[in-house]
DNA sequence: TTTTCTACCTACTAACAGGTAGGTATATTT
DNA sequence: AAATATACCTACCTGTTAGTAGGTAGAAAA
């Protein structure tokens, strides 16, 4: 990976660990034993390097879209959740939670950047559900979009509330959001 | 209102419009005409203001959940959903999302007091629940907690997200919220 | 071989952060 | 009238921040 890699990198893990505004090029210039300075090199600005962390967030949507394109809507749904799962296992959030959280502190590129994913994802998700729902592998009985925002929220919302109670209610959330999805739904009791 | 009233509510403007760490002393004190070193008269540091601030918050919960006590479980729910709701037209984002957002920069003390505030929100959120689906109604396939954390998530993750689409989508997940718990739902096929 | 480019570096700055020490005017209590 | 408490204040400190100016070793290109 090369330096500026590294950056782009270290930079999203922070954001997602510890917010926008609690991360300095320093922190990021102590990890890689470079110096501070040398991140201006790569980036003029925090604004340059938010807005490349974004961007690198897109490209690996996109190519997990890319790897799951041909399975069947569950699949795909199932390996967006999975990233999710891994995030949550890391103790972070989603880039998208964390950065609408500090939204009113970015300048307007970044906010448009950010923007610009959450629809991306959206989108995806209402094309993996509206497929799912021609298939008969989905049941839902409210609109598409409707729909997409409810599992984007869960998800999204599930790794910060969760910080606060146990990783397993995160799993339950996850787990939940595909079974609701099923037709034919096996209800166990559970008093 | 008193001084210390104001700056703990400026500090809970602050935070959910900003987040924990782009707010400072001095947002506060030039909003309310004192000096930096007088709002550490009242809070030695801003951990005891955040904290404050969470208190107050739950204060305020409680109130809302004394006031609701006796209505119907839909009517609780739905004057729960409508803090959001005011929260979401003011642009701000929920005191649990912001915070849990910054957890990691936040010392042990202010995590515990959000923690304990957030498994009050959950708990109460389940006999409410719990209460209308005894009185038929509530219809839900999932344990009581699942439904709880998937509304909540939904609720949190909803002001965040739609900071990024539009306000009219926040106002489409309440709705769904409260639609979908009705054990008859009229469905209309929206292509 | 000389020039140019890459990938850093040192050294610095201005602004702002939270926090502290100690002073003071006013109101309240004794 | 004297003592005390309240609710601020001025002045200062230390650390951290993003960002800048200009230098340099080594590799690549001309």
């Amino acid at each position: 990976m090369s330096t500026r890699e590294s950056i782009i990198h270290l930079a999203d893990q922070l954001i997602r660990d510890q917010g926008y505004n609690a991360f300095s090029f320093y922190d990021i210039a102590k990890t890689l034993g470079i110096k501070n300075a040398s991140i201006h090199y790569y980036f003029p600005g925090k604004t340059q390097l938010g807005i490349a962390v974004i961007k690198e967030q897109s490209r690996r949507f996109n190519v997990l879209k890319q790897a799951v394109a041909d399975k069947r809507p569950a699949e795909q749904l199932r390996a967006f959740a999975h990233t999710y799962a891994a995030t949550r296992q890391e103790e972070r959030i989603c880039i998208v939670g964390s950065l609408a959280s500090d939204l009113h502190t970015l300048d307007t590129e970044t906010g448009q950047s950010l923007a610009l994913f959450a629809e991306e994802v959206i989108e995806w998700l209402e094309t993996v559900l509206e497929q799912g729902k021609k298939l008969g592998d989905f049941t839902f009985a409210v609109p598409t979009r409707t729909k997409a925002l409810l599992i984007i929220t869960n998800l999204l919302g599930g790794l910060q509330l969760t910080r606060l109670t146990q990783p397993q209610d995160f799993y339950t959330i996850a787990e939940t959001i595909i079974q609701e999805l099923s037709p034919v739904q096996i209800k166990e009791n559970n008093t």
